[in-house]
RNA sequence: GCGCCCGUAGCUCAAUCGGAUAGAGCAUUGGACUACGAAUCCAAAGGUUGGAGGUUCGAGUCCUCCCGGGCGCGCCA
């Protein structure tokens, strides 16, 4: 990475907390890179950044090796033009760490826990569901990637009222469904895949009916759980998405953590009685208001194992670093959360959520999905069997998760130039093509330290370079902020590069030097387009 | 009413935690295949970054107010 030699050169000329930033100017005509650290310096030092800069540009111009000029320009920015000859040799480095290129010691010695989609276990998943289980794992993959132990995680939802309405949802579709009159209430789950679930268990245990209530209940409530949650794994894992951990609430309790959380935070004082209600003093640290933990009817409420949980998850397994992914519904749970970790003498940053904004399914240019109405929602599993993994998942992947997304049906179905998709698996198989035709002709592939890499000359040559090159940034970028679509914008351009190339020049040619050391460079961008999409969890096909 | 998110080209979106003349794709118009895959490429056109102030060498980005949209504000999950 030519930016983390340019930010070691000019540190030898400035002190070490200088907050300066070296990055790609504007205009190509500014050069390769360009800094800022002469305007920052003298602000400090109260001294002409134009005067400091072209001092920096003295000093740095010394390196030939990396740079064939360093220039002043406008306020005091330097402008650097790195040497073609350390371009070149990019190409070898890629070649050389092979798979390992891009992946990075940034999160070293850091455990990370991704926790993402855990929606109830009540019903099939949805679409809005299915962007946040892009976004998580393919965040997953990137922190790993950058060098962190990852461990992620979907918190199962398995106990309390809704699991009771669960259960009576499905023993009443079953009464129905032999006959019985049923006035099914408003507040149940209403959705055809109970009566499924009803019909299901029926035929595995015609006795149901005849069950005492309490037992009946509980056998359908276990069912229906059991059921919908391996449901929802087969749903996830179509989509290509895996967990380490699949987590228990109702273990949450049997293990004791959530009466232990409140003993905690009770013993340090933040827990009061009012109301006959149990109350954590969430105020006291940033939030609105107060919340209740435990109701008077003695049932703890779904906040209370969330601290459990969350306790448990920083205090207990020891996780550096914790990032939930929420539905953007959710963004008023953040402060009360982060309070109990204040509480908890657990630094609130190191929890970051992620707050899935929504998903509008256009058809025909029609807002599609979006009735509230129980029942009626497009799930995962239909989009999934209409537009297929890969085109779903990198569309969730074009935007920041914090904007609304408008998925168009029909685009992600195309098998079209502006289907983005396509765009990027295209540049790739392009290159697989090259390589067939390569190994016809019976041209060798050269070895890494053999490419006569002075034969990659051209601007076209030098653009691909530099994509290469950034690509490790990108990753730790990527991870640092959290920003999964950093990935998917990087491979676009790439992308755009190797198309523009291939339409310029040729790789196979006459000129058997030239040809190897293009091959090489195709070698290379074949590799980073495939391990970019592999973060994204999408293929990389040879042939389309 | 209070809080959070969003507002950028006709449409969908970028803009590297404050940088130089705000960039892509689609759509529109006009071009490029006897060449490794035209699912591609090139060009033109398209903007008061919702509005008004402020902070500083410098603002789409930070602060204040207003407008518009979404979502929250339960002893629900």
């Amino acid at each position: 990475m030519i930016v983390r030699k340019i930010r070691e050169e000019l540190l030898r000329h400035l002190p070490e907390d200088l907050p300066f930033k070296v990055e790609p100017p504007p205009r190509e005509e500014m050069g390769d890179y360009a800094t800022n650290a002469a305007l920052v310096a003298g602000g400090r030092v109260k001294r002409s950044p134009r005067e400091l800069a072209s001092e920096l540009a003295e000093k740095l111009s010394r390196r030939k090796d990396l740079f064939s000029r360093v220039e002043v320009a406008g306020p005091g920015f330097l402008n650097f033009w790195v040497a073609p000859s350390y371009w070149q040799t990019v190409v070898q480095r890629v070649l050389e760490k092979g798979d390992t290129y891009g992946r990075s010691e940034l999160g070293k010695g850091k455990k990370v826990q991704v926790e993402f989609v855990s929606a109830n276990p009540t019903g099939p998943l949805h679409v809005g569901h299915a962007r946040g289980a892009a976004v998580g794992d393919t965040l997953a993959r990137i922190l790993a990637f950058a060098g962190y132990e990852v461990v992620r995680e979907y918190y199962i939802n398995d106990r309390g009222r809704q699991m009771e309405v669960l259960g009576r949802s499905v023993w009443l579709r079953a009464r129905e469904l032999s006959g019985e009159e049923i006035e099914f209430p408003q507040d149940h789950y209403r959705g055809e895949y109970i009566r499924d679930l009803a019909a299901k268990l029926l035929s595995e245990r015609p006795d149901l009916l005849q069950l005492p209530e309490d037992e009946a209940l509980s056998l359908c409530r276990d069912f229906a759980l059991r059921e919908i949650l391996s449901e929802i794994r087969r749903d996830l894992e179509d989509f290509g998405v895996f967990y380490d951990v699949w987590y228990s609430e109702k273990e949450l309790y049997e293990k004791g953590e959530v009466e232990e959380a409140l003993r905690e935070l009770q013993e340090k004082g933040h827990l009061y009685e009012a109301e006959g209600a149990l109350w954590f003093r969430a105020t006291a640290f940033g939030d609105e208001k107060d919340r209740v933990v435990r109701r008077a009817n003695g049932e703890p409420t779904y906040f209370a194992s969330d601290i459990a949980y969350h306790r448990e998850k920083f205090l207990k397994r020891g996780f550096d670093l914790v990032v939930d992914v929420w539905g953007a519904d959710h963004h008023g749970y953040v402060p009360r959360l982060k309070a109990v970790l204040l509480a908890l003498g657990v630094d609130a940053d190191r929890l970051r959520v992620l707050l899935i904004q929504m998903v509008n399914l256009i058809e025909g240019g029609k807002l599609k999905s979006m009735s509230t109405r129980a029942g009626e929602f497009v799930t995962l599993r239909e989009l999934l069997e209409e537009v297929g993994r890969d085109a779903m998942r990198f569309t969730f992947l074009t935007r920041k998760c914090d904007a609304p997304l408008d998925f168009d049906v029909e685009l992600a179905k195309a098998q079209r130039t502006e289907n983005p998709v396509y765009y990027v698996q295209y540049a790739h198989a392009r290159l697989a093509s090259v390589f067939r035709k390569a190994e016809e002709a019976g041209l060798e592939f050269p070895s890494p330290s053999e490419i006569p890499l002075n034969r990659l000359d051209t601007p076209e040559d030098f653009r691909l370079l530099k994509l290469l090159d950034f690509f490790p940034l990108v990753v730790e970028e990527a991870a640092e902020m959290l920003e999964p679509h950093r990935i998917t914008y990087f491979l676009l351009d790439l992308a755009t590069a190797l198309h523009d190339y291939y339409t310029k020049h040729r790789f196979l040619s006459e000129d058997e030097e030239r040809s190897r050391a293009r091959l090489a460079l195709a070698r290379a961008v074949k590799q980073v387009l495939a391990q970019g999409l592999n973060l994204l969890g999408v293929s990389a096909p040879e042939r389309m």
